[in-house]
DNA sequence: GAATTCCTACCCCTAAGAGGGGATTCGCTC
DNA sequence: GAGCGAATCCCCTCTTAGGGGTAGGAATTC
């Protein structure tokens, strides 16, 4: 029989930290030994506390999850990090994983759900919410297709800037914006800029 | 000294509900007498259970929180709806105390505050988170200020439509359509349609 | 009944975007 | 070292968007 499993809860919604704290602690093996409310403060209390499993919500005011994802796995690697995130958040599947999390479960699971998907995590394994392998297989590799540049200059746009003035930000011509440009669209599959905004702040690509 | 103050939780993510309940198992005058995870049970157990108050979350998948809040107004009307929603979604605050809300609070706040909310809520008063004064005076009158037919064409550009197919679905001429772009472009001071459209999403004015 | 707002529609003009072609350099992989 | 993708640049044409003004009819408000 192994020790218990130390866990710490992120969340900047105080209800869902208290909703947390309800569901684990009718786990016998597991122990919450901390709260945070935003990402700063998270990757110091990892530090500090070295839980072995950390739940993460992704949206925070700050540094957000992700980012607290990559302190955390470069400052403390034995500390698993399992991503707890909402239903319209599932595009970011592919950059937590990237960011280094070993799990990502939705907020909507049961708790049985989350129970198994901490143990997993603690053990080492990877878990990944059934519910999302549909989008991980569809629409994730829409922003995989994107290159950085690309989705560099799709921030650009979405904050209202014409191809000259992203040519100038950039430091290159406004040729080659509207190369790029004509890439994000056939990609995208979308009809216009305005479209590939859309759909890119939908999916959660840009912000 | 009245009778409890009946309550009925609505939100599609399991924790959510878990942490609401037990935030109002701590008030001996609150009873919880129902739960719904969408919008169409929520007004079925308003119906059903006619509890003085209904805590509501705004995004959730099939009938969402507001047209839910429209509905158990007019069916309902001695019932009233918290509306229960994340940072992120404070500019449908105004569209919510349309729908007919008595309250707007946020996630984040601490149960102490939520208590009192749902207290006023019960009494027939209104309440308002006091961290969206500000938002209520600012961006509020951003969204506020657009027709319904500039939101409706607001929309149609998100989807990657241009100008003559926008006047083609809504059976007005081009310059009708341009006239309407150019009026969005200057309440939202956007530079292009494209940051309208960024702008839009970004504050829940379009989906 | 006057004023305001909204939706509608037209004019003009310049600037920007979209779509097609091709080409170079760099670094990586096979 | 051939092939590939990414990033860069340039050419062309044509359509679309953006900004300005004006204005009528309907509904609402004062």
């Amino acid at each position: 029989m192994p020790r218990d499993i130390t866990c710490l809860i992120v969340d900047d919604h105080e209800v869902v930290r208290e909703g947390l704290r309800l569901s684990l602690s009718r786990a016998a093996h597991i122990r919450v030994v901390g709260e945070a409310s935003d990402g700063a403060s998270a990757v110091a209390l990892t530090e500090r506390r070295r839980p072995n499993v950390v739940i993460m919500d992704v949206r925070m005011p700050g540094m957000d999850g992700l980012q607290a994802t990559r302190e955390i796995n470069e400052k403390v690697p034995e500390t698993s990090v399992l991503l707890f995130t909402a239903h319209n958040e599932r595009s970011l599947l592919g950059r937590g994983l990237e960011a280094g999390a070993k799990g990502y479960i939705l907020k909507e699971a049961p708790h049985q759900t989350l129970l198994r998907a901490i143990e997993k995590v603690a053990e080492g394994e990877g878990y990944v919410d059934p519910a999302l392998m549909p989008t991980f297989l569809n629409s994730r590799d829409k922003e995989d297709m994107l290159t950085t540049r690309e989705r560099e200059i799709l921030q650009l746009l979405a904050d209202g800037m014409s191809n000259v003035e992203v040519a100038t930000r950039l430091f290159i011509s406004q040729e080659t914006v509207k190369s790029h440009v004509r890439h994000i669209l056939a990609k995208l599959e979308a009809d216009t800029r305005t479209h590939a905004v859309a759909i890119a702040l939908r999916e959660s690509i840009i912000d």
